[in-house]
DNA sequence: AGTGTCGCCTGAATGC
DNA sequence: TGCATTCAGGCGACAC
């Protein structure tokens, strides 16, 4: 589900209940997620204090006082619950692992798809490690910037929208802040990443930047099943201009939406891109 | 190395 | 109502 910005709103909500915090034990239900979780990760982690928490792109990272890093990732569905209530609590369907916090809260993780990942890294080596290696710039911190973004689709044949969603382009996009950022900045998914002008991406990274931003201040984007850390909805998929509004108007349209057909929906390797031809070339 | 396709897994929406 | 099909916010393995 959940891109930089559902992630971050994440993150957010995460920070003030286990920062700083110890984790007393880790109950896991089920190991087999798109990676497996691995054996030793309750025994790792057991009455270690969380120091803190870093996003770097869709990733959640909790830097442990031993050196450890555990590293969360929500894949499609996977969604964060802050139980205070423990005693209220029962075992939802989907509900994969706990932390529970030596405070007395819970942190529950849940994912249908289970295409979520929980694994361990540590401190001196995690940069080092994928998918962390190769990732590129966090799209709001300065390391992102038209010489970097001109610098990383030059020569690339695939489309600009395959290249940003590639996340050692840059990180934390998906398909949705990909096809709104495109529509912001006037140019079409079915550009080749190559072609786009500098012109263009003198466009393309503030429309980033600042896509990412609204978004974020609205909580994300809650479609299916996403929910922020506290149970609350993310509102940004009211301000989509594009995203699966296909054969509607664009915001600003003055077209006669009857001849154009509105915002076209295209398939772009096995997914999909929302664009309006009349704004976006 | 760069690029495209497939599969992972479940649930919701759609079509018959 | 029931059943089959399609699609979904991501990523990694694989083939070319």
């Amino acid at each position: 589900m959940p891109e930089l910005p559902e992630v971050e709103t994440v993150l957010r909500g995460l920070k003030p209940v286990v920062e700083n915090r110890i984790v007393g034990t880790i109950v896991i239900h089920r190991y087999d997620l798109r990676i497996p979780i691995p054996a030793d990760m309750c025994q790792s982690l057991k009455s270690r204090r969380i120091v803190n928490l870093e996003r770097r792109g869709k990733y959640i990272l909790f830097h442990f006082n031993n050196d450890m890093i555990a590293v969360l990732h929500l894949g499609m569905s996977g969604k964060i619950d802050i139980v205070t209530d423990t005693s209220n609590y029962s075992r939802a369907k989907h509900d994969h692992f706990i932390l529970k916090m030596s405070c007395g809260t819970w942190i529950v993780y849940n994912d249908p798809r289970r295409f979520g990942m929980f694994y361990l890294l540590d401190r001196i080596s995690w940069q080092d490690a994928k998918p962390f290696s190769k990732m590129g710039p966090e799209p709001l911190g300065n390391g992102f910037n038209e010489g970097a973004l001109i610098k990383a689709l030059a020569g690339k044949k695939c489309s600009i929208k395959s290249a940003l969603l590639d996340q050692r382009v840059v990180a934390g996009l998906g398909n949705i802040y990909v096809c709104e950022a495109l529509f912001a900045s006037g140019v079409s998914p079915l550009r080749l990443a190559g072609d786009v002008t500098a012109k263009d991406i003198a466009l393309l990274v503030p429309a980033i930047r600042n896509v990412l931003k609204q978004a974020i201040k609205a909580g994300g984007s809650t479609l299916k099943d996403y929910r922020k850390a506290d149970g609350s909805l993310g509102y940004f998929q009211h301000q989509f201009g594009v995203y699966d509004r296909a054969g509607k108007e664009c915001p600003g349209c003055i077209c006669d939406i009857q001849q154009t057909g509105g915002v076209q929906r295209a398939v772009q390797s096995g997914r999909s891109s929302f664009y309006c031809p009349q704004v976006q070339v």
